[in-house]
DNA sequence: ATATTAAACGATAATTATTCTCATTTGTCA
DNA sequence: TGACAAATGAGAATAATTATCGTTTAATAT
């Protein structure tokens, strides 16, 4: 019979594969993080923390953020958050985003399938429009790896 | 026979229909907006307008950014911008995203049909995965609008 | 268990992106 | 052309994020 491993066996287990310390204060960011079904920006997550341990210091949930962010243990929503980006094409289009230099080139909305959702959508949800990024590496820099 | 409007003469008249002055600044930031096929950030359009009227101000640039969003001239790229959201879900999913309050729910990925491009994307770019983002009014905000 | 050491922490300064304020200048319209 | 509201430029203020640095803590080898 397999052991059922808690949330904390497998956060210490992806720490010490990572070579990162088990800290408290990690463990509880963590912790947090996953508990909130929510989409929290790090100042939310430091809220929740910061009940319980008092003392942590915002750039302690930065730092862990990244850290986890490097790991691949969290996504961050947007790639493109940070700075505005403008867009004065106001054709219906989608977005083709470069991981590398970030550059996005627009695609027509005509070059894609609609989007078809299988089921309804969350209760009461009332769909304006679909927003597509396809995510990967532009030529030029898939070029300048080799 | 039709009258053929330069740019310039459709900007003049949508300034003129939205109330707004018809200013050398705007005039220019709003040309290398359009000229830049490129998704510029609000740095980067000043650089380009610096270029053509020295004195301007980096201010005077988001100013007219702002302005010429909430006339619908100008898009932003991405609806969360400003501020980092994380998300702890690591199984692949999709986005819905209330442009109300900002909340922003999860779809799993086999909730929606894969998406399908018509054509070869542009050249070179090497396709890692979609990320959809279903725009609109959760039920929440929905409900206190009556 | 304890000592050693690198990593992590907390406090806070620095940076970056953005917004605000206000005195001066410039379009708009009579 | 003149009056007035709107827009501009300069720079201060704010918000989000990152960096610095002295102290504390977890990992590990005794």
């Amino acid at each position: 019979m397999q052991p059922i491993e808690s949330l904390q066996q497998q956060f210490e287990a992806r720490c010490r594969k990572l070579g990162l310390a088990v800290t408290h204060q990690r463990t509880v960011i963590y912790r947090e993080l996953v508990a909130t079904g929510e989409h929290p920006t790090p100042e939310a997550v430091y809220e929740r923390v910061k009940a319980q341990i008092p003392a942590i210091s915002l750039g302690t949930v930065y730092k862990n953020v990244k850290t986890f962010l490097d790991a691949g243990l969290l996504k961050e929503v947007s790639l493109h958050h940070g700075t505005l980006r403008l867009d004065a094409n106001t054709d219906p289009h989608h977005h083709m985003v470069c991981r590398q230099c970030r550059r996005i080139f627009d695609i027509p909305e005509s070059e894609i399938e609609p989007v078809r959702l299988k089921n309804l959508p969350e209760s009461g949800f009332q769909i304006d429009r679909f927003s597509i990024e396809v995510l990967g590496v532009c030529g030029a820099c898939a070029a300048a790896r080799e």
